[in-house]
DNA sequence: ATGACGAGCGTGGCTCGA
């Protein structure tokens, strides 16, 4: 089975885009991020006449997370818990039940934290601690789960091209880079680096300064796994192809390959 | 290299992203 994670930067001017991986693909779930769409605006017509079942978390203008699955998910919760003050659309989680296996898939678009210096560095530091106990309490559950999405955490030197560059960029600070550390601390599996230690297994390219064509890129969308996950892991694949196409998200789709009777 | 790209909102030029 398939799992995806992919920041789609808007929704509905994805659409074309969005229903031509979904139909090379097939996934069987896919965690968006960056819809940037209320739920009533969401395309859900369409993709539900080509059979995903779909479940939105949006926001006006930024923002915003969904899922798409093949088949329904069991139960869904709507936003990351710990600050009932925070109004911003970026968690949604589901449960999935695969011949009487249960399956935990949450979605998250974490805050990019620039520029540093403002309110927006220590929101992000903030959500991270967060999402860590909300990780920590899932992976307590002992249920399979998967934590994926846009983390805007460059986690090594090996994920970009030109680090230097970074070093001043919420992206890849020290502060950043040790809270996404100590997501793996708590037993959470990095699925591309559990597969390869590649260099240049870039998930972004900026749309400015040529950054695609000079493959200036980095690797911020993650897919971690549970150690109940992480059993069933047969490959990770990252859609690299669809950077290339017409009207592009800036992000790509990172795809991870499971064995669902290896699931625990 | 980042005023350079792109989306949303809403009709001109901001905000936001990474």
């Amino acid at each position: 089975m398939l799992v995806a994670t992919w920041n789609i930067n808007g929704v509905k001017a994805r659409l074309d885009v969005l229903l031509a991986w979904l139909d090379e693909r097939q996934p069987d779930i896919v965690g968006l991020q960056e819809i940037k769409s209320v739920d009533e605006a969401f395309p859900r017509a369409e993709l539900e006449g080509r059979g995903w079942h779909v479940e939105t978390h949006g926001q006006k203008g930024f923002n915003g997370v969904a899922l798409l699955s093949k088949t329904p998910p069991t139960s869904v919760e709507r936003g990351l818990p710990g600050d009932t003050a925070d109004e911003q659309a970026r968690f949604i989680e589901g449960l999935w039940e695969f011949d009487g296996r249960e399956l935990r898939f949450g979605c998250l678009y974490l805050p990019n934290g620039n520029p540093l210096g403002t309110e927006k560095f220590p929101y992000k530091l903030a959500w991270m601690e967060r999402l860590e106990r909300h990780a920590a309490s899932r992976l307590r559950d002992e249920v399979p789960f998967i934590l994926a999405g846009d983390y805007n955490v460059i986690p090594q030197p090996e994920d970009v091209r030109n680090p230097s560059a970074w070093t001043g960029d919420a992206l890849y600070q020290p502060e950043s880079r040790g809270a996404y550390r100590r997501l793996l601390n708590l037993g959470l599996t990095d699925a591309l680096r559990a597969t390869t230690d590649a260099a240049k297994t870039y998930t972004f390219w900026d749309y400015q300064a040529g950054a695609w064509p000079k493959d200036n890129g980095i690797r911020i969308d993650h897919v971690l796994l549970s150690p109940e996950a992480v059993s069933s892991l047969r490959s990770v694949a990252i859609d690299k192809h669809v950077r290339g196409w017409e009207k592009p998200s800036d992000h790509v789709p990172v795809v991870v390959d499971l064995d669902p009777a290896a699931l625990r």
